[in-house]
DNA sequence: GTGGCCGATCAATCATAGGC
DNA sequence: GGCCTATGATTGATCGGCCA
């Protein structure tokens, strides 16, 4: 369905080629993330991003500071206690976890990483 | 309602763009990198160095290009041509470098 | 096979910087 | 000062790989 691209060494010869690359065509299928009330009707896609509410973070954000890891058990209470998913608090525990350990990593002095010749 | 939230959960963000010769960094690896823009780690601590920024904000900077730049391609169709050239003339001396360090050099 | 986690990335959005 | 685009950062969610 597309043309293989050819000339990845030389510059070309007319003035510019911006060739389409595979990463260029990557798509994301959109979020899973339906939900909105009782079955059907709306004709809308509803494939948006979920905004949780301050009120969903703060007790999101305190959950994770009693416990960095979900029990099944855990999961499905806080699910059901903020109106979510459980797909959806186990990733906010996974992004979560993530955000702590990039904050901790850029915390650290990066005095120190400049010491190795390269 | 919704709108407060932001408020002070992103009052951390107060952005400063990048210097001038950063940025000059940064697209000459993306756009001698066009067919495949995902610098290493190895590859975004070295360019962290150079730009004087963290290497997340290197990741952050592709991973907004990428998206942008796919997104509107005839956009960046002059940048690119401007880094194609560009490169293209530091890769001229590269392999006239790795010439002359061949002759020297018999296998 | 199934499911969670990790690491990287995507994609949409936010908020500010810079130019007019 | 307002308005618009450029740009860095944030984040819910996806993708691929790994492992128990």
């Amino acid at each position: 369905e597309d043309k293989d691209p050819a000339c990845p060494s030389e510059p070309c010869p007319n003035g510019s080629a911006a060739q389409t690359f595979d990463w260029m065509r990557v798509k994301r299928n959109p979020p899973k993330t339906a939900k909105v009330s009782e079955y059907g009707l709306l004709g809308q896609p509803n494939t948006i991003r979920t905004n949780f509410t301050t009120k969903q973070l703060t007790e999101l954000e305190k959950e994770f500071h009693f416990n960095k890891y979900l029990t099944r058990a855990r999961r499905v209470e806080i699910a059901a206690t903020l109106e979510l998913n459980e797909t959806q608090v186990k990733i906010w525990f996974q992004n979560r976890r993530m955000k702590q350990k990039k904050r901790e990593k850029e915390g650290l002095a990066p005095t120190a990483a400049s010491r190795s010749a390269k | 309602v919704m709108i407060l939230r932001s408020r002070f959960l992103d009052a951390r963000r107060k952005r400063r763009n990048f210097s001038k010769q950063a940025t000059e960094i940064l697209n000459e690896y993306f756009y001698s990198h066009l067919s495949n823009p995902y610098p290493s780690e190895e590859a975004k601590e070295e360019l962290a160095k150079k730009c004087s920024i963290t290497v997340s904000q290197v990741s952050n900077w592709f991973g907004n290009k990428r998206i942008r730049y796919k997104k509107n391609i005839g956009k960046f169709q002059e940048e690119a041509n401007l880094y194609a050239a560009k490169t293209a003339v530091t890769a001229a001396h590269a392999v006239a470098a790795a010439v002359q360090n061949n002759q020297t050099n018999s296998p």
